[in-house]
DNA sequence: GTCTATACATCGATAGAC
DNA sequence: GTCTATCGATGTATAGAC
């Protein structure tokens, strides 16, 4: 396993469950099993880090996006795939999406990683939007509205009910947020 | 103005910008205008410190919920102002609520504060299944599911869609995120 | 690519004078 | 109630040997 991806791993992995600000090079060093130095040869700062590892996330999520488009063919079928990922993500409780860890701690972000961050957000709300405009079509979600109206529901819920859940360390709270949501699947 | 307050009022403000680990007892002592050892005189530790914030924000946000059910007849007009409320609270994309703030680092609280925090979700979810069971019986909210169901999907758009909102630092995105849900009022 | 050593700032917290 | 002074730990980051 190279040091450079066992140091991604361990750094997302920190990120998520304690935010930016929560963990530290020498977090990494005592995980990943070398000096906290050694780290600056992989990632000069702090923000190169963030960067890489929001970046990876990003591209791994969008990747799994088009899956869902691919592998199901209803509106129904993709969105509930969605929210599935999303709790998948919840680790039972242990780690929210980087996305939701990174939100929150803004202020201390630096401008390569929140211009990253609002591409997510963005990036998201089309997929989804491409969602609810074939579930115009397929009548496959009940009481669609605007989609774009619809898709930025979605996005606000499903990473709303993984803070909730986050805060309690249980996906129960997450399971309760998404019913109604699911309810109008078909 | 009374010191410990000022301090307080600092401890929020800074909280909800940047999370729990993302201000100091140095950031309030510059803003205040004491020494940082003087901190400790008012809230011996940080956690006191945290614990003394959500306390007042969860009282006071209990207050408000109170105040919207007694001015507001209709489950619609409550749940109305129950959105506004968290808008307001956006501050133009400027900081979250506290406990979306401290929802996210959820490893660094103490437990006292992670049992308000728990209590401070509790008691929304409570506040707000009672605005659905309303609902049901005036009708002034459509497609009503299972009352605690549309709570938890609720409180979790309002808060996903003030992380969305902070990330952006504007408040559009919240609007967007709101809008299906406003339009069920009538 | 990893190490030791270190720089320099800041962290939360304490002791004791005033 | 606020101050100065200081503690020990930790923060990110750098220099240079191996």
């Amino acid at each position: 396993m190279n040091t450079k991806t066992a140091l991604l791993d361990s750094a997302e992995h920190a990120a998520r469950r304690r935010g930016y600000d929560g963990f530290s090079y020498g977090d990494l060093a005592r995980q990943v099993g070398i000096r906290k130095a050694s780290i600056h040869h992989h990632f000069p700062t702090k923000a190169d880090l963030a960067l890489a590892i929001l970046e990876r996330y990003s591209s791994s999520f969008m990747a799994k996006l088009s899956e869902i488009r691919t592998d199901h063919d209803t509106a129904s079928a993709q969105l509930n795939a969605y929210i599935q990922t999303y709790r998948e993500a919840l680790h039972g409780g242990e780690m929210v999406c980087l996305c939701v860890a990174f939100s929150a701690g803004r202020d201390s972000l630096s401008q390569p990683v929140l211009a990253q961050l609002m591409k997510f957000h963005e990036q998201s709300l089309l997929w989804l939007k491409a969602v609810f405009d074939l579930a115009a079509a397929d009548a496959s979600i009940t009481q669609v509205g605007r989609p774009i109206a619809e898709a930025a529901a979605c996005l606000a819920l499903v990473e709303g009910a993984q803070l909730m859940a986050r805060a309690a360390a249980t996906t129960e709270l997450y399971d309760m947020a998404v019913t109604t949501l699911q309810a109008r699947l078909r």
